[in-house]
DNA sequence: AAGACGAAAGTGGTTGA
DNA sequence: TCAACAACTTTCGTCTT
């Protein structure tokens, strides 16, 4: 599975801005320059499979040295003042605050950074600051935060900025690292501690998805399954039952262009039916943001279509 | 009263002429 | 660019426990 190999000649330094800041991506399977973001080189190719690396597989890469640098702009001088008159939880700033950041802001302006340059930083600090209001598995964080980065730093070397915000970019590079990472963050959260619609979200990422050539990222639909049962914090038999049927709907084509969230909300309630563990509809609905009216449907495809194939 | 059911109309995205 | 379409939502009346 690890296709690391062959390819690989030493680089010494970034053919652009001549820094030696070369670090693996291993998500993307290219060679990018630390300080400009270039891509110098691809180490394996990106067909296929590449997105299927578990979070294991991921782990034992990271514990291997992957540099966690990325998200800082330049070796820790910026500041951590952002661009956009809100606090660390997108709130809006007091009228005084406002003054106060302002002035700071000036005086962040007066360094001698261009405007692009600042495009960069603002955009690598709310990836910061939205990577901690998001709620990431602990273990992932830093690597999402890092990939996200990455991914930004990509779009803003290729001028996807260019009439754009700087924070829809941003936005739609953390949404990009969570699904690499297997993390079924949904357009909801996103836009929750973005402040920005799911609309405007999904656009971008589809803008981003094209021009810089990432496949298609599919989640399997197991990630979708083991974050909704952790949040009825229901496991042992239901989980397994979920599971179960989940993959036997796969199999009997129930899921293709499916909302993944309904399948596995109709899977639970089976279960939870099966197991006696009776969890509503109505709850369902409510905590997994699908209305009953879908998981009804769902739910009846599958009694329908397979449940005597399921063993018990 | 709570949960489940399903019809009907509406929404936003995709596709194909 | 527009119409048809699929998936999903909202709303609501009805039935069951």
């Amino acid at each position: 599975m690890n296709k690391e190999i062959a390819i690989e000649s030493k680089i010494e330094s970034c053919y652009e801005c001549g820094s030696k800041n070369i670090v693996k991506d291993y998500k993307n399977g290219e060679y990018v320059c630390s300080n400009c973001g270039l891509v110098l080189q691809k180490f394996y190719d990106t067909g296929k499979e590449w997105r299927s690396f578990s979070l294991e597989e991921e782990n034992e890469k990271a514990r291997a040295g992957m540099p966690l640098t990325y998200s800082i702009h330049d070796k820790g001088l910026a500041t951590s003042i952002s661009f956009f008159d809100e606090d660390i939880y997108g709130k809006p700033l007091k009228p005084e605050q406002k003054q106060t950041f302002h002035r700071l802001r000036e005086l962040q302006k007066r360094m001698r950074v261009s405007e692009d340059e600042r495009t960069l930083i603002s955009g690598l600090i709310e990836i910061e600051r939205m990577s901690e209001h998001l709620n990431l598995p602990k273990n992932a964080r830093e690597r999402v935060k890092e990939s996200a980065s990455i991914i930004f730093r990509k779009a803003w070397k290729e001028g996807l900025i260019r009439g754009r915000r700087g924070r829809d970019i941003a936005t739609a590079s953390l949404y990009v690292a969570c699904k690499q990472f297997n993390i079924p963050k949904t357009l909801d959260e996103l836009s929750e501690v973005s402040g920005l619609s799911k609309k405007k979200i999904g656009k971008t990422y589809r803008h981003i998805l094209e021009e810089l050539r990432y496949s298609p990222l599919i989640l399997p639909i197991s990630s979708y399954a083991s974050k909704a049962i952790n949040e009825f914090k229901k496991y042992g038999k239901i989980e397994e039952l979920t599971y179960k049927i989940l993959s036997a709907a796969k199999e009997a084509r129930l899921s293709s262009g499916r909302d993944p969230v309904g399948l596995v909300a109709a899977s639970i309630y089976i279960a939870s039916l099966l197991t006696g563990e009776w969890i509503s509809q109505g709850e369902l609905s409510k905590k997994l943001r699908r209305t009953e009216v879908t998981i009804r449907n769902r739910y009846k495809e599958m009694v329908r279509e397979l449940l005597f194939n399921i063993e018990l």
